[in-house]
DNA sequence: TAGATTGTTAATCGATTAACAATC
DNA sequence: TAGATTGTTAATCGATTAACAATC
């Protein structure tokens, strides 16, 4: 499956929170989507057929099956390496809870953290990192650690078991085929914004 | 020009820093930066002839090129609006801070926080966005207000002038198309993982 | 039935990769 | 000169959009 075809999805389940109890067409969520409708049709058709012709789609029912195609129905297990700014950001943000996620555990080396609990999160030493990935079936691993020491990091989550990587370090990290890695490059969409302001 | 080419191109620059007194060849960079050969020497020549056939590039002149092209050989005056946890995290964010990128402002609509100074940087009343962005020249915003409250900041940023917005806010926004908008969609990310990882 | 809108196929568009002549 | 590698064109691949028969 597209990784830009599941990206819309999501946005799709975003949009039709506000549409729950009324019929929505394609091409009106299309509109809200910011897609194109033809697009919102051959999306959904991948994985099943959702509509009733000369209707549209009922909105709750759509955003259900969204729902479980995205794997939003259950609770996800997350741990996160690196609290610092950042990751002190990502463990108090609540947008994340309300699609089943919760951070479970955090790490640090920093002593000064270690032990403490922020944002209803323990952080615990990287050392732990294997033993607690285990015993709370986390399956996620959030890295927001300094780039030096994301590519180590990333091997000691694969090392886990960790499927699932989200990635904040600025640096490539080699995962196995069978672990999905997804990179968060702030400084590279600054950089992109740069670009097109250059001429102005 | 491709919005996924200049995406490499800041790759490039990035890898190119560990090889500044080397030559390199389009396959080499191609590796670091993990894309293909042909990629790289395409993505150069929309740009000018940089390397030499038989040789390949010289590191710190194809550096200092791509730096041109990017626009980062230069200071960029940053706004960000919503001093919460991942504004404060991205304030206080040095990675930024080495490519020209500069927070000259900062706003929010408490009073708790206004008026104080987080990351050397001063927040202002949101009433004084307008004048403020005039004042300094701030040329790039940076939306990390909640989502409710992100379209009307926006349309505040457009009508100050600003070219360039890197929204983090989870909603749609509507820019005119002289004004280049970059989302950075975390929620959208975990989604997208959860979705690979649903039947594991 | 007539109108509307889906699901799906076909056409288009664009991006990536391969190939190779040019040339250091 | 021989070997290497660029710059660029051609081929391939994949994604988006348009079109339309199916059908509510």
């Amino acid at each position: 499956m597209l990784r830009s075809s599941i990206f819309r999805l999501s946005l799709y389940y975003r949009v039709l929170k506000e549409k729950v109890n009324e019929s929505i067409s394609s091409s009106e969520l299309a509109e809200l989507a910011g897609v194109n409708a033809s697009q919102v049709r051959k999306d959904l058709s991948q994985f099943g057929q959702f509509g009733i012709r000369g209707k549209g789609y009922k909105g709750d029912e759509l955003r259900r099956h969204l729902q479980g195609i995205l794997g939003l129905d259950r609770k996800w297990c997350i741990a996160l390496i690196g609290v610092g700014n950042l990751g002190f950001a990502l463990l108090n943000y609540s947008g994340f809870r309300k699609d089943g996620f919760k951070f479970c555990a955090a790490f640090d080396n920093s002593l000064a953290k270690i032990g403490k609990t922020w944002g209803g999160v323990k952080i615990h030493d990287i050392s732990e990192l294997n033993e607690t990935i285990h015993k709370k079936d986390i399956k996620i691993g959030i890295i927001t650690v300094p780039a030096r020491e994301a590519p180590k990091i990333a091997d000691m989550l694969v090392e886990a078991g960790i499927k699932g990587i989200l990635n904040f370090a600025p640096v490539k990290i080699d995962v196995p085929k069978d672990v999905k890695l997804v990179n968060v490059d702030l400084s590279i969409q600054l950089e992109g914004l740069s670009y097109y302001l250059k001429d102005n």
